[in-house]
DNA sequence: TTCCACGATACCTCCAGGGTATGGCAAGGC
DNA sequence: GCCTTGCCATACCCTGGAGGTATCGTGGAA
């Protein structure tokens, strides 16, 4: 499959007639016919349902339609940004991080960084395993996570444990009390954050996993905060890190686990053997001090 | 360019040795290097420095490397999921939202839904935009967003409008007072979410721009939470709709605008003229009782 | 019944992707 | 200092496949 497929299927589903789409596409109708058979082929479904009068996209063609165009939106993007970095000149300090790790401390690092001079700080929301991808390609500088991954050419540090706790909709049966994670095996799961993967979603999955439980996954999130409101919706319960509880949420309540142990890391990357630049010296500095706050349970 | 051009590319990348990435892709070396000649003169950006025992990325190459990983990975993941709904066998009610909706009262409603037997829902994180073309592609059955399209085969209802609110870093000077529209846009502002467009971030810019107001948008985030974090983080200020200020955050203050007028509608399209379903009577009856509610200011 | 719109198939042309051969450059080893 | 080696770039070549035209088959509209 190329990318000229996805454009001319494109091109064809928002037209439902070969023919226009033919022309539209400044080429002959019987190429794109063929064309569009081997997508099909190529993924084993048919995406239209021909008629003598144009063409009706099935229900796999339907949803093929919705990510292709995201996935050729994502192309255009990806070659203009390409395009206006090639003409850009200076050096920044890239921090990467999952969108859980930013209800707590690392806004102040952030913060903290801002006030030098001179300094452009590029923040990516990644996964851990493509922060420690993006390190070793020198994408980004630092990466805030919450999966161990062992790779000899990235060092990872454990901030600290954070604990994990339900998040259930307001009047559970759980409600008030501190459930066990086999207690919250037998409610629905909603995972967050649905792609990329590996991710917080795949931890959470571990807890359960290695204690025999078996859930079942009602539905993906990509936002935390559409996962909760999938709780609000009664879909099932999810986990959250326990400084998400701080933004309380009508609809749902928050326990603490029976369970000891059930904790989940915030672990900071670097590259391994790099000593630290000056930049990186001071974001280890106000790491140091975030820290300890944490840990003396100082808030700001 | 092909997707073959992203696929060389990233072997290459993860090489940085033509000899080896070819080997790898089961071709020869001089093809490869025109390949990724061709890719890079597409591109107008050089994304190797060429040295005599290899490649370096250059930091648009690295920047490319990143996304054309995540395109390549989309793409797996939607033939994949494609297959699969190929071989799948039922009719659903597909409900698009854009996520800002989600800490109000469409968890509600999806809660009222989902009591009907039989019924599959199915829920996607669109932007308005994208609501409409999947409405009128039968990709999903309602949407909810925050804003007017005009368009012939959809209709839209404005459920209600909901007042924006600004969201500050705790500290700031405005804060307890009722900030104007002028007053913030001295600060930078952060946007989101950052893609897809045009949506909610589009809508706030546009408030800025009817008043002559220019503002400097300091970042963009893809979630509302992100966006949060980095107001916590000093870079700036943002603006919310009125139901996320209910989620009360360490390090963010709300104020309510001087400005009169200044709201975002949560708005509901529908397919024009397609006679209801029964589903969709009763989607219609759970959303007028929670307008209802709304309007008479009884939460639940 | 006839006409037309439309998609599918047969056959054809030619160009671009991939092949081999080879040159140039620089780093590493002796 | 010289030779060897690893590696990327260019020149030239071949052929498979993308896109062309011609035409057929089907079904809806007039």
């Amino acid at each position: 499959m190329e990318l000229r497929h996805l454009r001319y299927f494109c091109v064809v589903a928002e037209e439902l007639n070969l023919t226009r789409a033919a022309e539209r596409l400044h080429m002959a109708q019987p190429p794109l016919t063929r064309q569009i058979k081997q997508l099909e082929r190529h993924l084993g479904a048919p995406l239209f349902q021909r008629h003598s009068r144009g063409l009706v996209l099935t229900p796999p063609g339907q949803f093929f339609h919705e990510h292709a165009l995201q996935i050729l939106e994502k192309i255009d993007v990806t070659v203009t940004s390409t395009r206006h970095m090639a003409r850009s000149k200076h050096r920044i300090f890239g921090i990467g991080f999952v969108p859980s790790v930013f209800y707590g401390q690392l806004p102040l690092l952030v913060r903290g960084l801002r006030q030098k001079d001179d300094l452009e700080l590029t923040l990516a929301e990644l996964t851990t395993v493509q922060q420690v991808q993006a390190l070793k390609a020198g994408r980004i500088d630092m990466g805030f996570g919450r999966l161990l991954i062992d790779d000899p050419e990235v060092v990872q540090e454990v901030l600290f444990e954070e604990p994990m706790m339900a998040a259930l909709p307001a009047g559970h049966a759980l409600e008030g009390t501190r459930p066990t994670l086999a207690q919250l095996a037998e409610d629905h799961l909603i995972l967050f954050p649905a792609t990329p993967r590996p991710s917080l979603a795949d931890m959470v999955l571990g807890l359960f996993r290695r204690r025999g439980l078996k859930v079942q996954v009602a539905q993906e999130a990509n936002e935390l905060q559409t996962a909760l409101g999938l709780v609000v919706s009664g879909l099932g319960i999810t986990l959250v890190p326990e400084q998400v509880s701080r933004l309380t949420r009508d609809g749902i309540v928050y326990a603490y686990l029976a369970d000891s142990g059930i904790t989940t890391p915030i672990i900071c990357s670097r590259r391994k053997g790099e000593p630290p630049s000056e930049v990186m010296q001071a974001a280890n500095e106000i790491l140091e001090v975030l820290v300890e706050n944490r840990r003396s349970g100082r808030y700001p």
